[in-house]
DNA sequence: AAATATTAAATTGCACACGATTTAATTGCG
DNA sequence: CGCAATTAAATCGTGTGCAATTTAATATTT
């Protein structure tokens, strides 16, 4: 018999690598369509992501952030610091526990969510996506996050 | 009647966040998942994607390379000199168009291919995806991109 | 209490992304 | 032909990502 379904055939790791590539593509494609909105508020991509969880509960220190937006210190101080420059945010480190440093927003930075309204629906008509594929799409990348970062290594 | 499928709900604005804020995320992780395997053969992500593209299809300009992989040449560039410097391509100005450079692989480039078949099983198995799930995956997303892509602005 | 371990951020170094500009080469047009 | 327009890469500046290290503070252990 000539091989049939094997372990993974070329076809599938074809198709793998084509998923990894579309998802790392179409991330850089999203951005971009964010880039004109954001540009009017003053903030980059990551910096909006940042904004939307201080928008969502204020007041968390940089590692609760970097836990919801899977990011590190590495990332977040320097993004943080030009938020503060910015005057959106304010970092402030805790008197309890001097080690952590606590992101709040400033009333500037209340305000810009205002502003900020606007762009889901911007983005949302820009995906011409319907909401059964915008369910779909989105659970199915959650779960594929979701597998990855329980990799052993 | 207390609004039904009007508009764009809030809902679906919230929705729209989760989707691209998971392909941002996914994108990210997934990058980390081919990290160690790359790291074996002295190559990040990006560069990968340029060997994938190399390793179909040798000898290639660098605006050929940016429009397979969305990248122009201020990405392209220094990534290219990275890959010469490490020995798996060469840089060649054409001689009938002096403004071309041709990227061609090395023979360690083309050896380099065999040391790399493993990945895509790796990510595979990693991404615990079944078939029918990887073929819809991929083309939603790439369907994203294409409508993404197509924006006016 | 002193030494050790752990934790939270910050720092450092490297490699993208990308808009904008620059440089150099080629095309097209009057 | 001559020169403006176009094209292809390279360059520059800013902002991520992230591994690895450092710094400083708190917790733990003897």
């Amino acid at each position: 018999m000539p091989s049939k379904l094997r372990t993974t055939p070329d076809v599938m790791m074809q198709l793998n690598n084509q998923l990894c590539f579309a998802l790392y593509s179409t991330s850089l494609a999203m951005t971009k369509v964010y880039k004109p909105l954001l540009d009017e508020l003053g903030l980059t991509y990551p910096q909006y992501l940042a904004m939307l969880v201080l928008w969502e509960r204020d007041s968390l220190m940089v590692s609760e952030l970097g836990q919801r937006l899977y990011l590190d210190s590495g990332t977040l101080t320097p993004l943080l610091k030009r938020l503060e420059t910015a005057g959106y945010i304010s970092r402030i480190r805790d008197v309890e526990d001097e080690r952590r440093v606590y992101i709040t927003l400033t009333s500037s930075g209340r305000k810009l969510k205002t502003r900020a309204a606007k762009i889901p629906s911007c983005i949302l008509s820009a995906s011409q996506c319907a909401l059964p594929e915008l369910v779909a799409l989105t659970n199915e990348i959650q779960g594929l996050r979701q597998r990855l970062a329980n990799q052993p290594l």
